[in-house]
Parts: C-alpha cells; sequence; structure tokens
DNA sequence: GTAATTTATGTCAGTGAGTGACAGATGACA
DNA sequence: TGTCATCTGTCACTCACTGACATAAATTAC
C-alpha cells in the first residue's frame, strides 16, 4: 500500500475521531462540518470527499460493520439455514469488534454511545442496512431455494432481532462490544423460543 | 369550528396535494420548497410552520395513519394479547383508509407510488415510528403484565411484519388499501405460521 | 533523477433546507 | 367596533452539500 492511500486512511480515521469527539462534546446537531474539518486541518470540501454527509460520518462504523457481516455471511456453510447462517454471522462480526486494536474499539464504543443518546440514527442505520437488503435477500433466497414473500419476512425478522440486540440500553449500561454481543445471545435467545423449528426454511 | 381553523385545513391539504403532484411529475429531489409554496401561494416561510421538514409533507399521511393505529391500538379489548392486538388495530387502519373520501384516497394512492420509488423513504417511515415507540412499547408491556426485553422482541417483531407488508411491490402493482390489506393479511399469516402460540404472551 | 501523468486537495461560488425576529394582516370575541 | 390572539410575509441568517477549476503532491515512465 503505498503513500497516498496511508494517508487517505490516516486523514479517513481522524476526520472519524473528530467527529465522534466533537459530537460527544458539543452534541451532533451544534456540531458544523466546518468544526470536524478544522480540527484535522483539512478543507470542509474534502470533508465530504470522504463521506457523503454529516451523517455518514457518524455512521462510519456501523457501515464497517455491515460490509463485515455481510463477508461473514458468504462464508457460512451451505448447510445453515438463513436465519442461523445470519444470527453467526452476526455472532462473529461482534466478536471481530470485540478483537480490534485499541483506537478501533475506542471509535466503536464512541459510536454506541452517540448512537444511544441520539435515537433519530436508528434510521440512518436502517437506511445503511437497506442499501444492502438486495444482497440480504438474494442470500436468503438462495439458502431457502425460492424467492417469495417468505423470503422477505425472514429478512425483517432478522433485521428486527438485530435491532432489540443493539438497541434499548440502561443509560449508564456499558456498551463495548461483548455487552452488545450478551444482548444479542439473550435476543436470539427469546426468538428461537419464540419461533417454529424451520419456520425459515 | 371557525373559519380560521377551516382555512389551516385547506392550506394543509393544498400543501401536500401539491407537494405529492411535484414529487410525482419532477421527482423528490427536484422539487423545492419555494415550488411547493409557490403553487399554493404561500410564502416558503409558511411552509414550514405546517410541516417541520421537506420529507414531513411526502410522510404526513403515514403519520396520520400511525395516529389512527395508535387510536384503535387503545379500543382492543383486553383479552387480546399484545401481537393480535396489533394486528387487528393496523388492519381497521388500513380499513380506514380504503373507506375514505376520494380526495383522501387519492393522497394515499400517490404517497404509496412515491414511497414504493424512493427507498429512502423507509429510513423516514421508521423515524415516525420510533417517535410512537415508547406508547407502543407501554402498550405491550401492558399487556404482557411484564416490561423486559421480550416486550421489545414483540414490538420489533411486530414492525418488522408492517414493513413486509408495506414494502415489495411489483413495479406496476396496484397499491390502494385494500390491496395493502391483503398484502398485509398475507404476511401476518406467514408470521401465524412462524410463531409458536403464546409467543407474545 | 527528471518529466509526464494521475489523483487528492483548496478555493470559490452557488443552491436549497431550515430558523429566528419582527411587522402587518386576519379571524376570534367582547 | 375595537381589542386581542393568531396567522402570515419579509428579511436576514446559518449550515449542509455540490460543481468547477486551479494547484499541489504522489505515482509512474523514461
Amino acid at each position: 500500500m503505498g503513500l497516498r492511500e496511508r494517508k487517505k486512511q490516516k486523514t479517513r480515521l481522524a476526520l472519524i475521531d473528530a467527529a465522534l469527539d466533537l459530537f460527544h462534546d458539543q452534541g451532533y446537531e451544534a456540531t458544523t462540518i466546518d468544526q470536524i474539518a478544522a480540527s484535522v486541518d483539512v478543507s470542509p470540501r474534502t470533508f465530504f470527499r470522504y463521506f457523503g454527509s454529516k451523517e455518514d460520518v457518524a455512521l462510519a462504523l456501523p457501515a464497517d460493520s455491515l460490509d463485515i457481516f455481510l463477508a461473514e455471511l458468504s462464508d457460512r456453510p451451505e448447510s445453515e439455514s438463513p436465519f442461523v447462517a445470519m444470527s453467526q454471522a452476526m455472532r462473529l462480526t461482534l466478536g471481530a469488534m470485540g478483537q480490534r486494536d485499541e483506537a478501533d474499539h475506542e471509535r466503536f464504543v464512541k459510536t454506541r454511545k452517540l448512537l444511544d443518546n441520539n435515537p433519530a440514527f436508528m434510521a440512518g442505520q436502517m437506511r445503511l442496512l437497506m442499501a444492502s437488503e438486495q444482497r440480504l435477500l438474494a442470500e436468503i433466497s438462495r439458502r431457502r431455494g425460492t424467492d417469495d414473500l417468505h423470503s422477505h419476512f425472514v429478512l425483517a425478522l432478522f433485521t428486527a432481532v438485530a435491532r432489540v440486540g443493539f438497541e434499548y440500553c440502561q443509560p449508564d449500561e456499558v456498551r463495548d462490544a461483548d455487552a452488545l454481543a450478551r444482548r444479542l445471545d439473550e435476543t436470539l435467545a427469546i426468538a428461537e423460543q419464540s419461533l417454529v423449528p424451520g419456520w425459515d426454511k
């Protein structure tokens, strides 16, 4: 990887860090792009060359996580049913979050705090997810063998479970990757008890 | 109801109609608030006294529907489990949509077309729903007798089913209230087959 | 090592959403 | 009719976001 590429990665991470810190210190709405750009010594125009919008920089890590999730899902064995495959992929994704270097995990936790304090971001996460909806749907339909309304139901149900796992925390609750993983397992357990065996076949 | 109130209702509906027509004719992004305001002979500032944002005017009818849904839900008998109560309330809400006067149903269909062609609006609908999430959650917890993670699961599952019912249509499919009602019933049937009896108790 | 070629960045000018403040117009009501 | 509350238009402003162009820096070719 050349110098140019390394510089870009560095700038990208610097922008994310500056944004997360400013969002935390003075609030999301009160933070301007100019402030973020200024604290990285970069022009505002450059900010928009890295992130399409102010929301995008806040959701940069969730977006990365989604990519990891999609990659993990592709690696799941054919024998697993759609819901099981997605559940396992999600577990592995959260596991990977917990095993990153210090700085990366710091960003993860800061992002979690930000999303917890601004429920409006949930819509943004939905937007992210829906951008990959077609890919997910194709994967589900492939594993099920048919492409019908039932596939949509499986997808919607999984996103619902994922949402519950990520949302709804106590104000002072620790929200690192491990805590999230535990919460996801709890939610998956409830789902398992509620659904009839083979419902996603 | 006085003249002032009637005028306001009239302006509100005129803004919605103008917006929906402009969105349809030239696209959502390409339509400006100034254009909407101009076609109703109202200042742009006044537009924002009726709607908080450009998105809000597009989602005006879904927002109204949500209010109706919440009212219907309150009227459901105590004997119904949370999921059944929400399902019935949703059926009644869609039924009410189909029995409105011509102009209102026209707006309903136009809004549906708009949302179908701009998947980005799904996030907006989520935002709407989440604004009432606390009320819904309270209702579910009340009917279940406890307030725990399971209540969140019931809520998420219902919103998932509702989403599947409203989303995913063929490009040329008719999307009036009756068609939506049928689609919702289909989806509810799938949910019923997939869930163990008493899962939402 | 230098020259030619990409590619990233800064500057500038502009659009459009959204907001606060104030003054004037218009129903509501005694 | 006159007073009061409320709605509206105008103005000025902030901020997110974008296209165009010139410059600077990294990559590649020679």
